[in-house]
DNA sequence: CCTTATACTGCAACCGGTTGCACGCCGGCA
DNA sequence: TGCCGGCGTGCAACCGGTTGCAGTATAAGG
């Protein structure tokens, strides 16, 4: 094979590898690597995988016919090969516990809403997604995964952040994002929700439409975001020169069953509640329901803020008022700022901001 | 290096490599390849990877020794240089729209719930799952992940289940598996829930327990599935021969509001409606919720049986009672299922039995 | 004792990319 | 005319496994 002078135009270069229309068609399924595009465009290898990665060694005319000429046959790099190569997979690893009750489930609503938001956050960049299964006192998972270059590092949501797990991972070395708040001593990429200004602005509101006892329905009260909630609500009161009464505050662990039982003690402690503050839109979904249960409406008799801002919140036959985390942004930023952190060792750490959505039940 | 003999004992075979414990801790980070145990083991690599794979061409007490200090130096086989070599990624896709929002929300509780099931079904069996996003009109996404070597099948639930995708996937040549009825036409793997069963048992249950008027809420009607509930329902109302009331079967999506505006429709036509079949737990408790807005009980004065038994179901304040799918079960048979054909070619098209799980609300 | 079968093990090619380095060709300049 | 530098390309090694085939040692059989 000569090689073809370069000012030739590219319709004769195409004719010149010697085949016609029929031939390329019955190529097209055969042609699987940047070897059988070399033969093609008459050109190295090493000139095609420079091509393809936009390489500024590659003299222009020659990238854009290679890359047409790719195009044209479909060619999709071999993943595994480049990823061999390079040493990096261009995975990252969504990690959820192996018995998938605990993760795959209605209770971990907005954990799943985030892997959607990582899953679409990635596409842009090139990377794919892998779900990473975890026994919950297994600490080797991430170098079996690491090690074995299946994943370049560890996307972390709420049911998978034990405070134990996340210090072996720091010291071992592991390159990780968590959706929650950062260590003051330990550095790792984070991102989470404004839970301070959250718990403030619900709780304003219910102020501000005239409400007098206002509960606090929380998560898990050893949770940093939960008792971030909790202040921004013991904010807002205390600006508004309220009272603080212990027994408008109870706990729930996010689930709906506990929205339930934790609105009845709620009732129970005081049944002149007029509004509550709910942790997360699945607990708000069953502390309405209780509240209905008693015969009281809502919001009429009780007005419920909920927590994240769910599509379950929206589409609700009640929709539910609630502070919104933008979820499509937190995946987006937990994918970018993992790769980041991957590629050039920055610790990002990122507050999103939350915001009031005004819907039906307050 | 001189080969070792092989009738010494194991013990001085170690010490043959000439390092003692502190070396071999030092060197415990740096063993990455299976040549580095080749070195340890005083073998070649060839005979590493047969050792590591269970070849049954090693001496057992080759094998033994190598895998042993392949556990104690922590070794993790390389996927990308195993996938590249035995060109199967040991991968398979599980297939999702990309707008997040379509897939990871409670209305897809389902098949997210599967989708923990797969995960679960694919871990013993030494492959990994990747989430696959697709535009919902893209028809390339196939070849891209299957060409790139990124995964060697995909598995399809009911978001991403049109006619017309299965179709072309079928036509392309693709390995996929589907959770759902198989074609009379083409050939392809399936799982799916005994349709026909499962309405007829609901609906004999609800006959058994004294209840009159007894209406059908189902998924989408153009749906096969719920084209067999339906007629399982039939069958049922026949043999005991009951009149088949038109007016009191409707339609919904599967999702929350849909159960609640077609409970209400279902309501409208027939206001002495005593029980009803949902084709959904998710449709199930909006039906509930607007059964009791009206001022009626579950299960005292309408009886409501759900259908997939999700954890939600279990889980919810009013447990459900509802038609047990082994999610767990069709989760790890998608898996076991699409491996097989992918290795062996045989296709698969099994039914599961589904069960009646009597709790609350009926 | 020699032949041949058997049981292991090693050599080397291969999977399909990436990349350091050498090389050829060109124009510009002395 | 000769030398030099830069641009564009190709060669070949390498990433870390798998596997066909050849080779060796040992045992079995004649």
């Amino acid at each position: 094979m000569t090689k073809l002078p370069l000012d030739k135009p590219l319709s004769i270069s195409y004719n010149a590898t010697g085949c016609n229309d029929q031939e390329r068609m019955m190529m097209a399924k055969t042609v699987q690597t940047i070897e059988d595009i070399a033969r093609l465009a008459n050109v190295s290898k090493s000139t095609v995988s420079r091509a393809l990665n936009d390489s500024p060694l590659i003299n222009q005319e020659t990238r854009e016919r290679i890359q047409s000429l790719a195009r044209e046959y479909n060619f999709r790099i071999n993943a595994p090969a480049r990823n061999l190569s390079m040493r990096q997979s261009h995975t990252l690893g969504f990690v959820s516990y192996a018995c998938s009750g605990k993760n795959f489930s209605a209770e971990n609503m907005f954990g799943l809403e985030l892997l959607g938001g990582v899953s679409d956050g990635l596409r842009p960049l090139g990377y794919d997604l892998l779900v990473v299964p975890v026994e919950p006192h297994d600490t080797t998972w991430a170098h079996q995964y690491l090690n074995s270059g299946r994943v370049d590092g560890f996307v972390l949501t709420i049911s998978t952040r034990k405070q134990k797990m996340i210090n072996e991972l720091v010291n071992m070395g592991i390159p990780f994002i968590l959706w929650g708040f950062p260590q003051p001593n330990s550095s790792f990429c984070t991102v989470c929700g404004d839970d301070v200004t959250g718990g403030r602005i619900a709780t304003e509101y219910l102020i501000r439409t005239g409400r007098q006892h206002i509960g606090f329905l929380g998560g898990p009260m050893d949770e940093i975001e939960v008792k971030y909630r909790h202040h921004g609500y013991e904010l807002a009161l205390q600006n508004a020169g309220r009272y603080l009464d212990p027994d408008l505050v109870v706990y729930g662990d996010y689930s709906h069953t506990s929205g339930i039982t934790a609105m009845k003690r709620l009732l129970e402690q005081k049944p002149d509640l007029d509004a509550v503050f709910v942790n997360s839109d699945v607990m708000a979904l069953g502390a309405i329901q209780y509240i209905q249960s008693c015969g009281k409406r809502v919001p009429e008799d009780i007005a419920v803020v909920g927590y994240d801002d769910l599509l379950l919140a929206r589409y609700n036959n009640l929709p539910i008022t609630t502070i919104r985390q933008n979820i499509p942004l937190a995946g987006k930023l937990l994918a970018e700022n993992l790769i980041q952190y991957i590629q050039t060792g920055v610790v990002t750490n990122v507050n999103l901001p939350v915001e009031l959505v005004i819907r039906k039940t307050a």
